[in-house]
DNA sequence: TTGAAAGCGCTAACAC
DNA sequence: GTGTTAGCGCTTTCAA
């Protein structure tokens, strides 16, 4: 079944089926109805295939994000679809599992069917595998650490603005040693969120420790040993500020097994605010960096570069805002003497 | 650039270049090299709308999931993509969120991009409004409820073998008070599990208390509650069993909060092996359903229907055992008079 | 083995 | 306002 046979029974051209389909205004609102009437009966809906080859448009948005089991990324991937839908866009999506193969194949994919845009988020890994798109003017979003190139735009993520807060937090809470448990940092998000906290410390006068600053590898296993390292130190850190949610969990889950207590005997701040955030013992606090927002964001700066004529030749700014989120997993340093004191928490 | 760009360049036909780089075995040796010569140095690849215009065969399939930010679905999505990526194939993923909008409008989706097979990962919600993709004779696969028709093809859970494993482990720690939090009972896949249970129970003659089954809706915040309710029993159940890992989870938030220790005070069994069980304090025992072994039968499911001429007039089954993964929430059950018992963990 | 040509289902000039 | 028609880029007969 399809537009001839709709023009036919209508008794109309395809041409009309067409225009009334795509809701061109022009058409007599008889005709239309009877092509309305036709389509309905029959249950009949456009070939998208058709349609995308003649009007060389695809409709088609990729999103490519580093690790669709990590638990940063299916709210972006579920918003991001939600808001592609409304815009009667699909979205192809490739979860890269940090291997470049998979970056390769998946550019490729994607070039394949002729997508319209891609959203990169991988956070700063090989951006080189995706030649192929710039080659092509494909516009493209990433966050970050996209060059400036027409027809690229770019969310930039104030780290600093939420470390700062998590840091003045702990510093108001009378903590001296606050630790770091970075990303990998071959990563420019978790070097950029590094550099946020060694600022942060800098501008409140707090001399850096570097041996207070280890590297993980946002994975909990990774928060795990962090925190093993830094049980070691002597005196130990009395905070331990984390690069991203899941490294805290990791901290948590090792404290626990040391009977360690949070926020009684160290204070713990992640970054991200992953969902789980809320749900683990004591609730996270943690430095938000709205995943939502950051799906919409991308999706309009595809959609804008997508309608927009003459791209900037520098690529669009955008930018997002993190910010320190309260919860129980902080309260004041322990004292040198005292013993009694207690956080915001029930515990 | 298209295929005539190539041709012209390698001085053969269309024909020859399409049949080249579909590696059709008659081409001449030498013809080929000629076009293969071409279209790297043009970096050339073929329009996939076209092709799938002309062939009838869209390379894409359709994958719909309850809800992606569930950490039960991020692991299905992320194997489905890398079978069907080996396999040429292009995955469409939809999360209805658990609404039914939201999944007719993604069902019209995959229509017009003319899904060759969809997997239905929504576990018994409202399947009445996939009938359009059945009246199309669209290859279906669902978790257990799919009807039997020709090209719906079923995974069938065999919930009981890990629920009776789970039973009889708790039984074997000499736990007679066993509390079931079930899932919401008008999904098929949490009535079956409850079932199962109810059957485990039975078969080694502990009577079934009613009062102890109480039903969550497979979230942290309806584990929670339904603990809660369960905390008025009396006497108090000495083990629970959840539908799911994430209500075992609420269950041990909720647990920690009222100072109940896991496995000293009671013994927890949940249900998934999401990644996240392993993770948690305890770490987590409970009934193993391989999101990944789900994720490769539901493709190839697609693909055999797909590949098959003649379809079984009653669709196809494939099977998933459940099995129970032991870890650290569970132990003897608190004894009448004993003080002093442990469990296998650490704690 | 290769090429010419028809046509997949649709949109968009263009002519009326 | 509506219809005719020429393709979009490719695969696949059919003849040579």
């Amino acid at each position: 079944m399809d537009i001839r046979e709709i023009a036919k029974r209508a008794r109309v051209s395809t041409a009309t089926v067409s225009r009334t389909i795509n809701r061109v205004s022009t058409v007599d609102p008889r005709l239309a109805k009877r092509v309305w009437k036709v389509v309905d009966e029959l249950g009949y809906f456009p070939n998208t295939q058709a349609r995308a080859l003649v009007s060389g448009r695809s409709r088609i948005f990729g999103l490519i994000v580093s690790e669709i089991t990590n638990p940063f990324f299916p709210e972006i991937v579920q918003v991001f679809e939600n808001i592609a839908v409304q815009h009667n866009y699909e979205i192809l999506i490739t979860s890269t599992a940090h291997e470049p193969k998979r970056m390769e194949s998946s550019v490729r994919r994607m070039l394949e069917r002729r997508v319209e845009g891609v959203a990169v988020m991988t956070f700063g890994m090989e951006e080189s595998l995706l030649d192929d798109l710039k080659l092509r003017n494909v516009p493209l979003v990433f966050v970050d650490v996209g060059p400036a190139r027409p027809r690229v735009s770019n969310i930039r993520i104030d780290y600093l603005h939420g470390i700062r807060q998590a840091v003045q937090h702990l510093a108001a809470l009378r903590h001296q040693r606050i630790a770091f448990v970075s990303g990998p940092l071959h990563l420019k998000s978790a070097a950029a969120r590094k550099e946020g906290f060694v600022t942060s410390l800098k501008e409140i006068g707090v001399p850096i420790e570097s041996g207070l600053m280890v590297e993980g590898d946002h994975t909990i296993e990774g928060g795990m040993k962090a925190f093993a390292d830094l049980l070691n130190k002597n005196p130990r850190p009395t905070a331990v500020l984390c690069s991203n949610d899941m490294t805290a969990i990791g901290v948590m889950r090792k404290s626990y097994e040391e009977g360690i207590r949070i926020p009684d005997d160290f204070s713990l701040i992640g970054f991200d605010d992953i969902r789980l955030a809320q749900f683990v013992l004591p609730p996270l606090t943690t430095v938000q960096m709205s995943q939502a927002e950051l799906a919409r964001l991308a999706f309009q700066a595809l959609l804008k570069e997508v309608q927009r004529e003459a791209p900037a030749p520098q690529g669009t700014e955008y930018n997002l805002r993190t910010s320190l989120v309260l919860r129980q997993s902080t309260a004041l340093a322990p004292g040198p003497k005292s013993t009694a004191r207690k956080g915001r928490g029930k515990r």
